[in-house]
DNA sequence: TCGGCCATCAATCAGTTGATTGAGAGACAA
DNA sequence: TTGTCTCTCAATCAACTGATTGATGGCCGA
């Protein structure tokens, strides 16, 4: 027997996300160069051919995971209405946006940084990794374009570079030892203190 | 004759300092995934065999590479005086180390990114990396507490705050796409105007 | 001179890893 | 019923990988 009814049996559009949801939890766990084949397809609870059927190989795997990533990245930034926040508002939204995505999902976050950082090297990876960096910086970018044009941000704020210094900001606070909500808040209030306008 | 006259003799402590280099070189092109045994010893022009007779295993190696990052960190950070620089002078000598590291020697940070993922998983690498970027922020923040203290930067900075943004900032102008001394010098120059005292 | 140690190498091993093969079972249309 | 298409699996492969073994030649102290 080697099909048996009781097995789940799933069309491969359902196949492939719940593939790629357990590539980036072993990702999280163990890195990317941990990552085996195997592994994969004991956690989604299939044979390893079974995972080749349904993905013709590792770098397509990859592929779809930082696809995967980035269809995440977008719907949750598009979730959330904006158009009616005050700049300062909407920098304390994408604060708290990240302080969420870090608890309430760090195997997100986790596995972007992986990515990023095989985006050097692979440039499959970065065709999928560079849109999403690009879509968050030119997130940030307009939120201190608006607080600069309106006053409540510094005037000789140059909205480019400190776009960097706010995400390069919020990852940091991340990467800080014993990472808590309270560190995180204390790092993205400094942030707050860098772009304001101290006159205002 | 399996060990030529012309072939270079070592002693083990000079010998694991070569490896070391090409480790560091091999996981700068391919990173941490990518990393060999075979490419290390073909790199450093030995047999594998004597590469194991130096270093245990892979384990160890990895461990005696974020060791010597850390010594270079250390060595550089300790080379220049700092002691007779202003707080701002001393922020921007920060930024010019920083950038001569980005260009003069980029497999050093390269691989300093690769063992900081790392090492949230192998505590043998965090034991080596967490004093280093503990060095650093220790650094940085004594820098901006001086600069608070003599009024050349916002009064309502915090320091440890501050320090995680500045070396986030840092490191995230070295994640741009095309990242040149220009603009480098753009997110640098940026720092310095979210820290600094506005009515100084 | 000689014996022991150090650094080195060719050859080899056992386990791992990505990928393939050939076939079985269920669904569904003709 | 029959045929075919999709999804699944056990078994297997060839290549790779970290590590070991046993031996060799040179250096150095006695």
């Amino acid at each position: 027997m080697t099909a048996p009814a009781d097995l789940a049996r799933r069309d491969t559009d359902s196949r492939r996300t719940e593939i790629a949801g357990a590539v980036r939890a072993l990702i999280a766990e163990r890195g990317f160069e941990g990552l085996r084949m195997r592994d994969i397809a004991d956690r989604v609870g299939i044979n390893i051919a079974t995972l080749h059927y349904h993905i013709p190989s590792k770098e397509a795997l990859i592929t779809l995971v930082a696809q995967s990533l980035r269809d995440d990245f977008i719907a949750q930034h598009r979730a959330q209405p904006r158009e009616n926040l005050s700049p300062l508002e909407q920098l304390r939204l994408e604060f708290s946006d990240f302080r969420d995505t870090f608890f309430n999902n760090p195997e997100r976050l986790l596995v972007m940084g992986e990515m990023q950082e095989r985006a050097r090297r692979d440039p499959a990876v970065a065709a999928a990794m560079t849109p999403m960096r690009g879509y968050w910086h030119q997130q940030v970018r307009a939120i201190l374009e608006a607080g600069r044009a309106d006053g409540s941000f510094r005037a000789d704020l140059e909205p480019a570079a400190a776009a960097a210094i706010v995400i390069g900001g919020m990852v940091a606070a991340t990467k800080q030892p014993n990472p808590s909500a309270e560190s995180l808040d204390r790092v993205f209030a400094e942030i707050e203190r860098c772009v304001r306008n101290p006159s205002s």
